[in-house]
DNA sequence: GCGATTTGACCATT
DNA sequence: AATGGTCAAATCGC
């Protein structure tokens, strides 16, 4: 790598770049024609942010070397400050904080985190937990005190290759040898699923099965769906940060509309979003999921409202290339699945949402 | 030979 | 210091 950049980076400078000259030329047409309305504009606005910000970052990592880039172990795609969304700020101060030391820890990074139980009948002559639809490769085992049986770990195989840092931990069931407790952490954003089977339950799929509600052929349906039933009941395993807490937090959403998000194509829209005001109003925890499966929330105006709400001098270059980067890397993807949360805290009070040069 | 698994060691966290 | 999570060398299996 010289000077920092990868040849894949250069190439999505490159590619960014003329996405956003695209934007701006767009933007000139609409304004030399009266059919030229505000949401067309404020979605260029929002376009040519996006570009922006995404230069920005990338510049940003790419100056910080391989070990801070998209490449590098800090970026974990589906990574969020706090996915969790139980102590997302904290999670981010100490992040920060643990940052404007060099001696960093790369290893254990805080990934959206859910379980699944899945039970195992003599009948169906499975040995083991059932093939989730994801290759998965075995790196460790260890004994877990007070288990009975111990905890095997499992990452995608796929993690080298594309960079998916999806893995899972399993473990038999103390009171059901029959059940294995199935921890999901990260997500996949390799495009190995066999499909053959149901993929691994993300939370919103845990809520879908609450709902016994698996017959959505649709991804569209799928991502509407996500956004309506999730709000009625789901709550997601986030042991991680609840340890101290002992308690889950459900969804909770506010009543402004999901109807936002019926966008007329088949991907969301992310004027549900550009509501500052409905930003404003989320619950925590809402923005503590994403879901790459239904790949329906950005969370762009949270990255958005994160990247420039933060209070100075809290963060570092190095701070924001591992925050942003974890999403960066699966650039393919719409989704920029920076799904930490968002606290109160973490705001900058002052900052202009409101201000038309947030969006430019 | 190559990829997957095993397993002891190492490291971060608490 | 105890524990959990990951690494990586050794081993296994195709």
């Amino acid at each position: 790598m010289e000077n920092g950049w990868s040849c894949e980076q250069k190439t999505l400078i490159s590619e960014l770049i003329q996405g956003m000259e695209m934007a701006k030329q767009l933007r000139v047409q609409l304004n030399s024609t009266s059919s030229s309305t505000e949401i067309a504009d404020m979605l260029l606005q929002r376009i040519l942010a996006s570009y922006e910000k995404a230069l920005l970052i990338l510049r940003w990592s790419g100056s910080m070397g391989q070990h801070q880039t998209l490449a590098g172990t800090a970026a974990v795609p589906g990574s969020p400050i706090s996915v969790n969304g139980s102590h997302g700020s904290e999670e981010f101060e100490k992040g920060l904080k643990d940052h404007q030391d060099f001696n960093v820890s790369k290893k254990r990074k805080i990934l959206p985190r859910w379980t699944d139980q899945v039970r195992v009948s003599s009948e169906t002559g499975l040995e083991g937990p059932h093939d989730d639809g994801y290759s998965w490769r075995k790196y460790g085992q260890k004994d877990i005190l007070g288990a009975k049986h111990p905890r095997s770990y499992y990452r995608c195989t796929f993690r080298m290759s594309q960079n998916c840092w999806a893995t899972k931990q399993v473990q038999r069931s103390d009171e059901d040898p029959n059940v294995f407790e199935i921890t999901y952490r990260g997500k996949h954003i390799c495009s190995h699923a066999t499909n053959l089977v149901p993929a691994p339950p993300s939370p919103e799929k845990q809520e879908q099965k609450h709902n016994n509600d698996y017959n959505h052929h649709h991804q569209q349906e799928q991502s509407l769906d996500f956004f309506s039933n999730i709000r009625s009941s789901m709550t997601i395993d986030t042991h991680e940060h609840l340890d101290d807490k002992e308690m889950t937090y459900p969804f909770s959403f506010p009543s402004t509309s999901f109807g936002c998000f019926k966008s007329e194509n088949s991907s969301f829209s992310l004027s549900a979003l550009d509501n500052n005001t409905l930003l404003g109003s989320f619950s925590q925890p809402f923005f503590s999921r994403a879901t790459p499966e239904s790949n329906c929330f950005s969370a762009d105006a949270c990255q958005t409202s994160n990247f420039r709400g933060f209070r100075n001098g809290h963060h570092s270059e190095s701070d924001l290339t591992e925050i942003f980067s974890a999403n960066t890397s699966a650039s393919s993807s719409p989704i920029l699945d920076l799904d930490f949360s968002l606290h109160p805290a973490e705001f900058d009070p002052n900052f202009p949402f409101d201000s038309p040069a947030f969006f430019s």
